[in-house]
DNA sequence: TATTGTTATACTCTATAACTATA
DNA sequence: TATAGTTATAGAGTATAACAATA
């Protein structure tokens, strides 16, 4: 009984349901769903094709198209012919969009509330631990 | 440039992708969306009245009568009126939604493909820090 | 002919408001 | 009259399949 894994799975569950919870609120009250949220957030380094979208956010290129539609809709997006290729479409975030990305940033209290509580030294342990727990495929690191 | 906390923070929106990620894959593999994994794994401890549900899963109880009669539909859940009140409905999982469950937690790989790439003591010292995030409401706490 | 993106459609999640049955 | 749950309805996320435009 009580096994300490079983307990750990359960901090980790709860973890992220906060986290999950909170990003969810923050982007309501700035009037967007996580989804767009998150579409938001990825353009704030650079323009994006469609298909780039598609690829980064895991989802079908169908769904982004009624993603960026909406998000176009209420003028928090562009959408532009790529002119050397017309086929593609380059999305990118327009000034209210960027606008509205601060504001779910503002609300999203996760960080300061929780990661905060940590001190300095605490928060560089957690970062080293879950940077374990995300290295890359270490099954197939060559030996060589 | 590059402030640790905004690193911290990064990684930490890295973790909760992939576990939800890898939750929701494993859901779709046992034929569920994770809103419903969700709501069986909440039906193991015991029987639940739709009330309960709603408050448990943070949701409206419209939305938990839809899930729950989905649930019925497959046979994963029975719904049955409580004698003592009528209104009341008590939901409890049936042995066909246990190996549902099961199947999920089978299928759900992201406590041993991740968190166990962490020693047992790296562990331990994982669960300190992420209960420390997790304390409820420390602004409150009575100090006489 | 292959590729990029869109449209049509369908299913699920979720909420609000109006409703039924019971207390 | 108040409470537990359901129904009707609507908006959003998501995917599949068929399609249009372009290369």
């Amino acid at each position: 009984m009580s096994d300490p894994a079983d307990h750990l799975n359960q901090q980790v569950w709860d973890f992220v349901y906060a986290y999950d919870a909170a990003y969810d609120r923050a982007a309501r009250a700035a009037g967007l769903s996580s989804a767009q949220a998150c579409l938001l957030d990825h353009l704030e380094s650079g323009s994006r094709t469609m298909g780039e979208l598609a690829a980064e956010l895991l989802c079908d290129a169908s769904n982004v198209t009624q993603l960026v539609s909406r998000l176009e809709g209420g003028g928090l997006v562009d959408r532009v012919p790529d002119p050397a290729d017309r086929r593609v479409k380059r999305v990118s975030i327009t000034q209210a969009g960027r606008g509205a990305r601060r504001e779910v940033h503002r609300a999203f209290d996760f960080p300061t509330a929780r990661l905060g509580r940590l001190t300095e030294q605490e928060q560089r342990r957690l970062s080293e631990l879950l940077a374990k727990t995300l290295a890359p495929d270490p099954d197939r690191v060559p030996r060589g």
